[in-house]
DNA sequence: ACTTTTATTGACACGATGTACGTTAAATAG
DNA sequence: CTATTTAACGTACATCGTGTCAATAAAAGT
């Protein structure tokens, strides 16, 4: 016997990954209950604890599949060796891909829960970065929109905090501040007019 | 008659403070409860009310303060007009400030809710970058660890996707590509050798 | 038709939340 | 010192979501 799965597993799982989309859409991840799920599903909420631990793992099964998908749609691209080019492929295919979900993303990425917490921290960061800027180099010009910068440089900041804590910090802070000051000013710098010869008055 | 806050208030509120503080370090943010908070405060759970909505406005008081102080930590370093000088300071002042508190961020910053979700989404942005790095550029020579780099990628990726999702997408996919494609190729390019001659064989 | 797997049903105990209200204690004004 | 205001206490109540369980029903595979 092979290990061929019952079709009323399929199918439960289906309405289930179903309900949860319909859902989010309607009323936000957040809010959602396993109750709610079920409900929608049409099935008994002791069902559910059949195939999935909490809501959050089945939603963690429909992004797998997702991303999966996506990969495989970037590889298919099949660009050169340009590395310029690869990335903004990719990109493309990130940001329309968002845009095609946006309310599920803007659901599931933004709710309540810890993320309110990165959010706050990363908008703080963010504000202190345009305090400094305008206060600093008020009349600098720019390639881009200067709050696109700042969340640059406020989420550089955040985020790689985070993930080294999680990594247990294997590196220094001094190592680290290093690294991610090389990171983030080549790549602000690109957002710089090209040269200005500068004259004193 | 000047505002003068009744004692009790601030004294209530401190113990409150203390109290979550010291939660966390024992049973992570996320197990929290009010009861617990009021227990370790010697306060009655109705009390809490009085003066926060929820933990986590109770912790956005205690966040605050604590940035408005390293803001003005730094504030006090003056450095000069070397921006990559001042980069590398506000850097160092957030990762010994982050070390100093690891177990109270890494509580709050990596626990569950919907920042488990973000996690779970840059690090699948992360392995991708890291499957793809082994695969394509097989034997690269770096100045700095993979992984930071991957983490990096994946972080930029990620959040700068959210963020455009906040704002309700003020520019297109094309344009936020194009933005992005910038920012982050010329960061990461200053993590490879400067230049390496090529040589087909 | 028979067996096995899966879903259904209803119920239960538990824990956390938010609120309400009368009482007690503390701080401040006169 | 006394009166008044304000904060915190003590307790209770209704609500909601969770996780689990055991007995029953249904449906697919053979």
């Amino acid at each position: 016997m092979q290990q061929k799965i019952d079709p009323r597993k399929v199918r439960t799982r289906q309405m289930l990954r179903d309900a949860l989309i319909a859902l989010i859409l309607e009323k936000g991840y957040d809010a959602i209950t396993l109750q709610a799920i079920t409900d929608k599903a049409g099935l008994r909420r002791a069902t559910f604890y059949l195939h999935y631990k909490d809501k959050e793992e089945l939603l963690f099964t429909i992004l797998k599949d997702t991303f999966d998908e996506l990969v495989s749609e970037i590889d298919k691209l099949q660009v050169g060796v340009d590395i310029s080019a690869a990335q903004l492929a990719i990109y493309q295919v990130i940001f329309k891909h968002a845009q095609e979900n946006a309310d599920l993303y803007l659901s599931i990425l933004t709710g309540r829960g810890a993320s309110t917490i990165t959010r706050y921290i990363r908008e703080y960061l963010s504000h202190s970065f345009l305090e400094e800027m305008c206060f600093r180099n008020p009349d600098l010009e720019l390639t881009m929109p200067m709050n696109v910068l700042a969340n640059f440089n406020a989420t550089i900041e955040l985020n790689m905090a985070i993930w080294w804590l999680e990594q247990e910090m294997p590196y220094s802070p001094e190592q680290m501040a290093e690294m991610c000051t090389k990171l983030t000013l080549n790549g602000l710098q690109s957002a710089f007019k090209p040269i200005t010869a500068q004259m004193p008055t």
